[in-house]
DNA sequence: CGTTATATGGAGAACGTTCTACATTATCCG
DNA sequence: CGGATAATGTAGAACGTTCTCCATATAACG
């Protein structure tokens, strides 16, 4: 009793290992061996501790952990969380995690590659159990160099060959697909693909998985082989200008498939303030049923892949290979039409 | 030469300290000096040691460094990511902190109080440098009890009589008040406001110093003592009856002023869908100044806090408390108005 | 030239965990 | 009852830093 108030009041306060260990009359490595539920702890043992670290309110040190073993957090990168449907992807990862003892650290890297690697690199440095890249813009040998050094899962990012880490993806492929062929129901011969320009989107990203898509079903509809993109730039200046000369276009098509909500619902307010009527002179298809491809100003119609079932699963897929499994998984989700307004006046695709 | 190789082979390849100072043919302690630049280094032992770095690639190990002293990394705390003002806070601190030697971790808490004092303590345990909370739902004691232990400062929590922590916050009394006088200078009279349920926001919270705004613009513009608030629920079905039945409510205002863009943008979608116009019928002004609220669209005029300043300001006060300084600062912003159709057809308020 | 001040580099003890190797008991079995 | 086996608890060495003394070398000064 008075051994470990000396030490608190000499070490200025914080309940440790050891503290929990002299209140409880154990060895510190007893204690170690109860955190960690370890083998060889007599149900008399493990009381005691318990209730000592109850009564302390002792909570390990991450730090001190994570220098010797697991810190039990895992990391999530981000590269831009403007992305309405990233919130998602965090909300999925989160659920998992609550009822385990592991805790998420989010790193945004503001689209610079620069601050990718770096974050990347710290989260090692911390020595965090595990990585979640969610659309990293790394080259994959480079995602496969970390990997040796710490679990790796990537999200949105096209990569089956890879055997150094995992992915776990929407179906981007056949989206783009379910896409194309809900405006062939409704249709529509005249469809276009708005895309994101060249220099964003490497090839394993979802962006070109989605033109892929887009051409195959295209040709398979039977509309020749020429399946026209759009490429929009990122930057704002000329993102609008793109959009704006591509709706006032002689030979503007009937309908568009747009890579992502962001920049169909960009699209539709400019074609609002054009004139273009969306249906009836132009329809339109988003990507990743934002919430504000739902909100009833808007009404826009898009794909949907569940950003949140994508989190879980890829933090299921992290877990497990955190606990040993090794032999790379490449898991496929199913992504899903919601049809809206913009698709049709009366918002439904009609069945073929 | 040798020495470091065998060591770097034996222990599975990390470059450590330790590495470095064999390589550079120095003690660990002065390697240590180089890397916080401590006094007492001379020019020639510098580039000795930044030479060694370079060729190894050194990294220092952020849990080594956080078990001992400083970890050069401070955490952001969000309740929702979900509201599309926090990226923006997220890229003010994010380019404070990019050109220094710290870096950001951000932890979600979903709301969940539960989850939020227990990212605090996983913060800590880290030994991160400093703390910043954005809206946090903490009472303001608990945060001083955190403070004690290390630095914080909090965004979007109005307590400037708080001394162990620092706040930064848009005047959003100032604020209310705005978007109350440009709804007046249009002319109109009868005015409510749409804020957020009881249960949801707390005395020092955003939503109560809106409130506290917009009656005493209420009283100024000589509209009596009575200011109508109705509260919205946050929970989703809950939430959209409660504005359906305020938009068909007999004695609906001409005018509302609406705690969040979040909130507002879905008012105005089911008042398009109920056939009541905007602004014929009801004039709205939002608060937040979102990107769907600058959407043609949705054209909500709205009130600005710029997130991305208020973020670059509460980093650099933390930076300055974790340099020494001691003494609570409570930093003021001013929002100012967007003004769009909502509020007016021409899009801008009438010069008074 | 002796003394004191100053600048520079190094030894080594923390920091709070984990985990291997070992010591001690308890249990079992013929 | 003797010996083997299993179960339980402990010592103590890492892990990779920081940082407080110390030791030495150099400069300054009377």
């Amino acid at each position: 009793m008075s051994i470990e108030e000396k030490k608190r009041l000499q070490r200025n306060d914080r309940v440790t290992i050891r503290t929990v260990a002299t209140h409880a009359g154990v060895s510190v490595a007893a204690v170690s061996k109860v955190m960690r539920n370890a083998y060889g702890v007599s149900e008399a043992l493990r009381a005691k501790v318990t209730d000592a670290i109850e009564v302390l309110g002792y909570r390990p040190s991450r730090a001190a952990r994570g220098l010797r073993g697991r810190s039990f957090t895992i990391g999530v990168l981000l590269i831009d969380i403007r992305n309405p449907f990233l919130p998602e992807v965090i909300a999925g990862v989160n659920g998992v995690l609550a009822p385990s003892h592991y805790q998420a650290m989010i790193g945004v890297s503001d689209a610079r590659v620069q601050l990718e690697t770096s974050l990347i690199e710290s989260m090692i440095d911390y020595k965090m159990d595990g990585l979640i890249l969610v659309a990293p813009r790394l080259p994959s040998d480079i995602i496969a160099k970390f990997a040796a050094q710490i679990p790796i899962v990537a999200v949105g990012y096209h990569d089956a060959g890879a055997t150094a880490f995992d992915t776990v993806n929407a179906d981007d492929q056949r989206g783009a697909e379910i896409a194309v062929e809900a405006l062939l129901a409704c249709g529509y011969r005249d469809i276009e693909m708005l895309s994101l320009g060249e220099r964003e989107g490497h090839q394993v990203s979802v962006v070109r998985q989605r033109e892929i898509g887009f051409r195959r079903a295209i040709q398979r509809g039977g509309l020749g082989s020429s399946a026209p993109i759009t490429k929009i730039p990122i930057a704002p200046p000329k993102r609008e200008e793109t959009m704006r000369k591509f709706l006032s276009r002689k030979n503007r098509p009937r309908a568009v498939f747009c890579w992502s909500d962001l920049d169909a619902v960009t699209l539709l307010s400019l074609a609002m303030e054009m004139g273009v009527r969306v249906p009836e002179d132009l329809a339109v298809v988003g990507y990743d049923n934002s919430s504000t491809a739902a909100l009833g100003l808007v009404n826009l119609a898009s794909i949907d892949q569940s950003g949140r079932e994508l989190g879980q699963v890829a933090t299921r897929t992290l877990i497990s290979r955190i606990e040993g499994r090794t032999g790379a998984e490449h898991i496929f989700q199913m992504p899903s039409l919601v049809s809206r307004n913009s698709l049709s006046r009366s918002g439904m695709a009609p069945v073929t």
